[in-house]
DNA sequence: ATGAAAGCGCTAACAC
DNA sequence: GTGTTAGCGCTTTCAT
């Protein structure tokens, strides 16, 4: 690998006058501007990123943590983060915590060693202290615990009520609602919108627990449906939970929307990708990704931001797993 | 954050030795040894590890380049390669290329910056200067070019084979290929496998072309079937495109498998989460990324490797889109 | 068994 | 304008 001394040396100057056409500050004569360049030119020459971590404190990186990287919302999610942070200079590094706590800090621990300038999490346990001793910007994307970290997040609670809303409209009779793991926010959130809903209509209503991913959906979908055949229409937490109970339902010969209609949470591509689609409850999934990455950006850079949470509209997205 | 320089100084000793009872090496009498080490632990000492990784020139970081993030195959991929480098005490960081070479360089870069230890390449573009000179161990996974890169794939000649073999045998009688991109080895080797397959058997077939992503996947499945109408049978050289084809089909009214039947390739969860489920041509995802990860390790730890190239094998799973 | 000191590649204060 | 040099936090040779 080529360094800064070796540039220096072609060129005839010191290194710090190769740092400073690299930086562009401090003087520079024209001459010795356009030899250093293109000697760099010549050489191939990259900074060392470490080096300049090593004294700068800083390495152009943003951190982020997504709780399950097969779950479509967060590679969506994801690569929003990667876009906008890629117009602003920022390289990310995406860690996969497998909603272990352990894991979790281990990346985090990763993060502050490597200088990261910010990250954003998307993961699934808080316990606060980690992050406020922690020194370096962090912005909370969808699944925000009780902290007052800087946060990106979608109305899950008026999502939650406006689906339930629509499936009540639809002339669903015995509604359920499958919602997410307990402790996380996404999850309670809807599971509240879901109860004050049913409840101000005075209807009836089951409550079942599935996990977000998809081996847990699809066997409590399974184990849900056999259960409760007098149900007619079911609010899933996700989309993936969503998928399974449809999946299960065709399986079981049950007319999906005639005699069950499903309204999921997310608005993933996979909702997409199956027949019938699945009428859902659309988040802002790019948009939210890009929101917190500038959001931590401008916090990185110094700003102070006019607002410190955002919380995103929902919309419902009907396709055909509810009636016309 | 606190340095070697103040535990050395709380624990009375040098920074030499504070070193030494980091790396456990070289002499430490026991009593330097337990007084080091409680000190550590009182003031919650973590090395830097951006500062050893200058003067080492190694990170315990294992690069991974994925193509889409949003293909569940990539995905479960990364899942194994993180599996195993976390049993191995190396941390991933998973980047996507979105398909683009600007981008996969640009990450490359930023590995060599970061001294990661090796690199897993299942990205798109393959130069193969550009990993010659690289310095750096690198095993590709997947997407092998025409490198002479130690590489873990799977037999997608002969699953594509079979799965044509397949079709034929259930009684198929106009028989379709949906390829994947030109370029991309994969689809290359599974198109020569349908070909030779069919022309074996002597039998009639139409050849189209899709990318590997969802959205371009949906619009040809779409395409292909209003124009295709009399083909009763389609192996699809991935599971992203296969259910673009299944979904198209149901909407269409077209009876799956009665009508037509499909294949897809990969085996990744996609095909379990829809109705029917998809016939697949099945490949050993976390093996691959296990094994493409201790052959890398392997690698970075000086030892040769017995074997550079593994092909894994594919199997058939019978599901619910071919005639029983 | 332990410490002093050089050096990994870079930046920035300070001198000229 | 440009060069010299200290120092970022760590490891390792070389003395002792």
């Amino acid at each position: 690998m080529v360094t800064i001394k070796q540039v220096a040396k072609e060129a005839g100057v010191s290194v710090a006058t190769v740092s400073r056409v690299l930086n562009n500050n401090g003087y520079v004569s024209q001459e010795a501007l356009t030899n250093v360049k293109s000697v760099i030119e010549k050489l191939n020459y990259k900074p060392n990123s470490v080096a300049r971590s090593l004294y700068n404190k800083t390495s152009n990186m943003i951190g982020l943590i997504v709780p399950d990287i097969t779950n479509p919302f967060f590679p969506e999610l994801a690569r929003a983060v990667e876009d906008v942070a890629m117009i602003y200079g920022f390289k990310v590094v995406l860690c996969n915590s497998d909603q272990e706590p352990e894991k979790e800090k281990k990346y985090i621990d990763l993060f502050k060693q490597q200088y990261v300038d910010g990250i954003i999490m998307t993961a699934h346990s808080y316990e606060s202290e980690i992050y406020t001793d922690l020194n370096i910007p962090v912005v909370a994307l969808d699944r925000i615990g009780n902290t007052t970290l800087p946060a990106v997040v979608s109305n899950n609670y008026t999502g939650a009520r406006k689906a339930t809303d629509l499936l009540l409209q639809k002339g669903v009779e015995n509604i359920a609602h499958i919602r997410g793991p307990r402790g996380v926010a996404p999850a309670e959130d809807r599971y509240r919108g879901f109860i004050d809903e049913v409840n101000k209509k005075n209807a009836d209503y089951i409550i079942e627990e599935s996990s977000f991913q998809l081996e847990g959906a699809e066997k409590k979908a399974r184990e849900f449906l056999r259960a409760h055949t007098d149900v007619d229409g079911i609010f899933c937490s996700n989309d993936v939970i969503a998928v399974g109970v449809l999946k299960e339902a065709l399986k079981k010969g049950i007319k999906v929307p005639e005699e069950l209609q499903i309204i999921g949470f997310d608005g993933s591509f996979f909702g997409k990708m199956i027949y019938p689609e699945l009428t859902t409850v659309s988040q802002p999934i790019y948009d939210m990704g890009a929101m917190a990455t500038r959001l931590l950006i401008k916090i990185i850079e110094g700003n102070k931001p006019e607002k410190i949470f955002y919380e995103m509209p929902t919309t419902i997205i009907e396709r055909s797993t509810t009636r016309k």
